[in-house]
Formats: C-alpha cells, structure tokens, sequence
DNA sequence: CTTTCATTTGAACAATTGTTCATGTGTTCG
DNA sequence: CGAACACATGAACAATTGTTCAAATGAAAG
C-alpha cells in the first residue's frame, strides 16, 4: 500500500462527510472477512454444483460423486469446506455420510445470483 | 477425474430417481460457470468494502482509495472487475470517473451473506 | 502544445485454491 | 479378529487471483 494519502477532487467538504458515513456504516474487519470468505465457498462450480443437487434431496458423499461425476475425494474436501461455512450439514448413518442443506440462506443467495446472471 | 463410476450404497432405484431430478434441475454448465463467477467477486474484502462505500453515495475513484487507504490502481482493477460482473456503473465527469452501484441485486445479496453469518 | 491530474492497463510476483494421490479413520459383516 | 466398504484427511501440484510497479490513456487548464 502506498499514495493512498493524496488529497483529490478538490471537494474537502464531502469528503469529509462520506469519509465519515463510510466508517459508521463499514461492518468490522472480522465481519468482512467472514463475508468474503462465504462468498468464496459460492464461487466454484463444484460446490454450486453440490448445492443444486442437496437442494433436490439429502444424499450421501457416494452418491454425490457419482452425480457430479468426481471423485470420491474431490466432493468431500468441498463438503467439509461446505460444513466449515454451515451451509450443509452431515448425518451418519451405518457407513454412509448424508449431507443436506444446513439452511435456507444458501437456496436465497443462489437464487439472487441466478436473478442477477439473467439480464 | 477417476473412480466416479463406483456403484454404491447399495440402493440402486433411489439412484435412479435422484440422478434424474439433478439432470433436470441442475442449470447448464455456462449459468453455473457465470453464477460462480459473480460469487467470486463477492469473494474478496477489497471489492465487499468499495460495494460498502457505493452503499452510500456514488464516488470517483480517488475518493474510494482514500476511503480504503489504497492505491487508485489497486481500487481501479477491482473496479474493472465489478464492471465487468455488472455489479457498478460507471459515468465520467470531467476528469474524474464515478462509480454508483448497477442494480438492487448487490444490497440484496450482500444482505443475505451478513445473515448467514450473523448466527 | 505541454503540463498536470484522474484513471486505466499490462506485466510480474506472491499467495491462495481445487484436484489428485496415498493413506488414515470409522463402521459393518463374516 | 480381519476384510470390505464409505468417507476423511494431508501433502503436493498446477492454476487462479490480488496487489504492486511502471507506463499509457483521457480530459482540462495554462
């Protein structure tokens, strides 16, 4: 970070003003992280991919694999990435794993998304 | 990709059923490459602040690296970025070039994100 | 036209990320 | 117990990404 401190525009006045509804109204930096760090679990095709199929049903990892056509491996780094961010959550049962949708934010967001990529 | 055509689970009907529900709801490969992508943009502190900033007012982009104690360039790129997923606008005024918030979409889905974890 | 200011753009670099492969854990069944 | 199955995890690799630096536009003023 450098010449950030240039003074510009020549509007001292507003500047002031917005400098100061920005601080109030910017959430904190951990908020903001945490933010950035859901929209990145969002953006890769294989999770939305995940996504589009637990919102259909609750299904086991095995299964998933052989929908999405990956590895067994491959969709469980992205389900525990997925349960890291509480967007799915998991249910054993015998030998398999179930994951299903944690709640219903995730089908929201995704919606907005599709609304905003069709225009 | 290896290994994905493993038979599992052991209940081959229910297979059937939900293979076929996925095929018909997942969207096609370019929606889900395109919805990633816009995700990918809400992935990243930088871009989550100046969409913070346009909340408020618009501003040129002097103001913004100010505001976020960058560098115009750094802002710049990120600013081409948003262009380009159709979440800014941008307009020119004399030598300087301000940038307002393209739709409703971005409050909304920023706002779905700060839900989800608020929990 | 030249200078200056505001912004954009390209190349380069470090940092992050998704997949693969190999291995480890947990559960059931014989 | 031990074998087989479903899943998780760690390390490694290629690919992508955000910032910086340097240089290039574009617009207004002298």
């Amino acid at each position: 970070m450098k010449d950030h401190t240039v003074e510009c525009c020549e509007k001292t006045e507003l500047h002031e003003d917005l400098l100061c509804r920005v601080r109030e109204q910017m959430p904190p930096e951990e908020d903001l992280l945490d933010l950035a760090e859901l929209f990145k679990v969002f953006g890769d095709t294989t999770r939305i991919r995940i996504l589009f199929v637990l919102f259909e049903a609750e299904v086991c990892v095995c299964d998933l694999a052989e929908a999405l056509r990956m590895t067994q491996s491959a969709v469980s780094h992205q389900l525990a990435l997925l349960k890291r961010s509480k967007l799915v959550k998991s249910r054993r049962e015998g030998k398999s794993v179930f994951y299903s949708l944690a709640d219903e934010h995730v089908r929201s967001i995704i919606a907005q998304g599709m609304e905003h990529i069709e225009e």
